[in-house]
DNA sequence: GGCATGGTTCGATAATAGTTGAACTATCGG
DNA sequence: CCGATAGTTCAACTATTATCGAACCATGCC
């Protein structure tokens, strides 16, 4: 199986927490990881709900979510399911997911992506 | 009373989850949180643990900080006086804060501030 | 008033992060 | 194998943040 097209994710151990809030920190991927939260999405779903946004953007995002160990990226077929890696966040950070995702967006101008 | 040094805070119902994120995923800001949540400090004794770093450096953390509600700066005499604002953050993001004080700090490379 | 002290604000520069089109890689269906 | 589909990576550009010296502002003390 060449090119097995798995792209490198960081292990729950060694997740960092600046990293994690620094990935929240925008409010839309803030938005997206929401969305997640209520189970895996190819990417292409990842797309806010309302607009379209560039492939390259969308795929950025989700690069500095997967590298902070928010999401998971796996391939499957032809495209990819992204995840929220809730155990791990909740293993390595009891409460922090429950207590962002408690928060009803009442915020965020500018929402989704 | 001319000038009365009040820098300006937004009001608990109107923090924003993701500047409050934000103002935390920096490693020398969250370091200064972890030492606020055992009390208050005056703004010189928010300098990191180890080095020095100069005043508007220290400064415009504090500000990021304060912008996003974390924290509180009131004068106090000649000095100020920096608290966090556990209160608030609790009533507004229910266990967020308990979650990112929770963490032992094993990580953050650059840490203080 | 004059001056030291404690901090903020300003302005400039360096460093990071976001946005996007184009090129590239992999997979699936003829 | 060819083309279409699903996404990532690259490179260039823009925008936001960080850092820090210098100027500035208030307070307290003499």
């Amino acid at each position: 199986m060449p090119g097995a097209r798995d792209l490198p994710h960081p292990d729950a151990a060694s997740l960092v927490l600046t990293d994690v809030l620094f990935a929240l920190s925008d409010p839309s991927r803030l938005a997206l990881v929401r969305r997640l939260a209520q189970g895996p999405l190819e990417v292409a779903a990842c797309q806010p709900t309302g607009g379209e946004v560039p492939k390259s953007t969308l795929s950025h995002h989700l690069k500095t979510l997967r590298e902070a160990g928010v999401v998971r990226n796996v391939p499957e077929g032809r495209q990819r399911y992204v995840s929220l890696r809730r155990e791990d966040l909740d293993d390595r950070f009891p409460g922090l997911l429950d207590a962002v995702l408690g928060t009803t967006a009442e915020e965020d101008p500018g929402g989704s992506v």
